[in-house]
RNA sequence: GCGCUGGUAGCUCAGCUGGAUAGAGCAUCUGGCUACGAACCAGAAGGUCGGGGGUUCGACUCCCUCCCAGCGCGCCA
């Protein structure tokens, strides 16, 4: 159950009983003093009225017991017009014995809905690096809380495989051919591949001219230039493949729905953008104005949706992208994983989709804008400039750091053991380091913030969890569910029984905005409860129905961990 | 020039549709391993929430203005 959901329906029922049809609005406590839930919405329905807030308050809190079970929860009316709650140690025991009852530990089914969420969607002529990190781990974790929340969800990886970018590259695999070098050992530096062919391109006319022709190539579909460019999208899928696979990320090779999917569904969408009378000629290029925009000179700017040499710029495969989704796909949602700085892009886009009627009325195509990450500097790392970490070298960093710690702290474990255990440690951090802030601020990477093990990180809550599976297998209580109520009677057990029932409140609180980092924080919290609560209550050297109950406790907390990590794509262990 | 973000403790960040005395982590200081696992716990210290106005019972939150930083704005993706 939902308790507060449960207490504002509760409130807001009574406030409309006394005529008034505001919101309760129930929130979690701020401070102890003021019980464990707290109803703000009093003041306001009072003022609406004319009514004096505390009488208000006291009226309402008179109904509220009048209406509910009298052993479920006090009230009491404080402040200029506050009502706190604080629940019943039996009505807590009830919920929570109720809640270790339930395989989905208390979070309800939503009302099922397609939605598509499109994350990741790297560039393929360069590797993953550091930057990719942000979409690549929130539009995951936001995917499996979707799916827990019963959705239908597509995950698509809308990579970059196209465009002029990719000539110099071909270009560069057409000379090494020629050289019979080994082309397949050269690949599997992407990096610095790209770099190899960037100079080249500034360096060399002859091979600049080759460059171009081979985009002209490309975009012609020329049989022995799209054999090379096969070739590359291989080999840089599997690069991202493998980078998807270490990191624990759900996305898979079928996920792939690349630009140049949409290339011989590009002109449909000009037709139906002319149709739709959205067209406007300029200097030789195709134009959509749109009422906002006003460019550097103050002049109207348009989106550009055909290039006056023929070309196609990417909000052209977009609007394909959105069409495709829309009416192929039937999506009731779509949601971009993509960082702030295409913020106008996507607004532009879904505006034009929308009267291009690509997009209907009932569809939300949604742009989920993540902060970037900046260098050391503070600056931006710009991919066309290389110099960004590469995610594969983060992903070395982290485990090599992990690897060192368990080799001193968990030496007498198998090898294999210390081995896994640094992978999912090293992993872990790096993926909790990312969902733990807030979506939308950009931040300075560091290497020991990032990997760092102490603290609010990944590694504390792993901890907690083996901690927890210590205590168990070392109680010799067997692990029936359906036993007796739980017994609260310190204060550290009432905090982690109540931090308990709100996992539900932290699961729903992220899809509302798509902000993980709220469950992040809640697990933490639970997971800081807990240690508290391990250092105050004894488990196994206390008499039978007390251990009993903390047995049930801890593996209640262990169950929310594991499944709330797992919901953010982290994996725990039996120890460490 | 216009627009979009953001500015909270020494550092990195939370702060949930306006709610009660602004919270964590790191770093610093003090205490705790013959103890269900010290990757931990208990405690201390640390703040004009960028500045200034305004709205109201109440503002980190909303409005205005200014300052600072980053990003974006007609043929790159």
């Amino acid at each position: 159950m939902n308790l507060k959901l449960f207490l504002e329906r509760q409130t807001s029922k009574c406030l409309s009983e006394l005529g008034l049809d505001n919101s309760a609005l129930v929130k979690q406590s701020s401070r102890p003093e003021h019980g464990q839930y707290q109803a703000n919405g009093v003041m306001g329905a009072a003022k609406k009225t004319g009514q004096n807030p505390r009488q208000l308050a006291s009226d309402l809190a008179s109904l509220l017991q009048e209406k509910n079970d009298p052993n479920n929860f006090e009230l009491e009316v404080a402040g200029p017009g506050f009502i706190n709650f604080t629940l019943s140690g039996e009505f807590l025991s009830k919920t929570l014995h109720d809640l270790e009852k339930d395989p989905r530990l208390g979070v309800s089914l939503d009302k099922k809905r397609k939605i598509l969420a499109d994350y990741s969607s790297p560039n393929l002529a360069k590797e993953m690096h550091i930057g990719h990190l942000r979409s690549t781990t929130i539009g995951d974790a936001c995917s499996r809380i979707l799916e827990f929340l019963g959705h239908e969800v597509v995950r698509v990886n809308h990579v970059g495989d196209w465009g002029s970018q990719f000539g110099s590259l071909l270009a560069y695999m057409d000379k090494l051919s020629e050289a019979e070098s080994n082309l397949g050992s050269e690949l599997k530096d992407l990096e610095l591949f790209y770099k190899k062919a960037t100079e080249l391109f500034k360096e060399d006319e002859n091979f600049a001219k080759s460059a171009r022709e081979y985009v002209v190539k490309l975009q012609s579909e020329d049989p022995q230039c799209m054999k090379l460019w096969s070739q590359f999208i291989a080999e840089s899928l599997d690069h991202c493949q493998n980078v998807y696979e270490r990191l624990g990320v759900a996305l898979k090779k079928e996920n792939t729905v690349a630009e140049s999917f949409y290339n011989n569904q590009l002109n449909a969408v000009i037709t139906d953008l002319e149709s739709a009378g959205l067209i406007t000629l300029s200097d030789g290029a195709k134009c959509v104005f749109l009422d906002a925009g006003k460019g550097r000179d103050g002049e109207p700017t348009p989106a550009i949706v055909q290039k006056s040499d023929g070309g196609f710029p990417y909000i052209a495969t977009d609007l394909a992208a959105t069409k495709y989704r829309s009416k192929a796909l039937q999506v009731d949602d779509a949601l971009y994983f993509v960082d702030a700085r295409q913020a106008l892009h996507f607004k532009d886009l879904f505006k034009i989709a929308k009267r291009a009627g690509f997009i209907d009325g009932n569809q939300n195509f949604v742009h989920i804008a993540n902060g970037i990450i900046l260098n050391k500097e503070g600056k931006p790392y710009k991919t066309r400039e290389g110099g960004a970490v590469k995610l594969a070298e983060v992903i070395d960093e982290s485990i090599s750091r992990a690897k060192l710690i368990v080799s001193e702290k968990a030496s007498e474990m198998p090898d294999e053991e210390q081995k896994r255990i640094s992978e999912l440690v090293g992993i872990g951090s790096i993926k909790y380091a990312e969902l733990s802030k807030n979506r939308t601020t950009d931040y300075v990477f560091d290497w020991d913030q990032m990997l760092s093990f102490d603290g609010n990180t990944a590694p504390y809550l792993m901890y907690a969890y083996t901690r927890i599976r210590g205590i168990i297998n070392n109680s010799g209580v067997p692990s029936d569910k359906n036993k007796n109520r739980f017994n609260l009677t310190d204060r550290s057990e009432v905090k982690l029984a109540l931090k308990l029932v709100q996992f539900t409140e932290s699961v729903e609180a992220v899809v509302e905005d798509y902000n993980p980092n709220l469950l992040c924080n809640y697990l933490f919290e639970l997971a800081q409860i807990f240690m508290a609560f391990y250092e105050h209550c004894p488990v196994n050297s206390s008499e039978q129905a007390t251990k009993e109950s903390r047995i049930h406790l801890c593996d209640l907390t262990g169950r929310v961990l594991k499944k709330g990590l797992e919901l953010l794509g982290i994996e725990v262990l039996e120890r460490m």
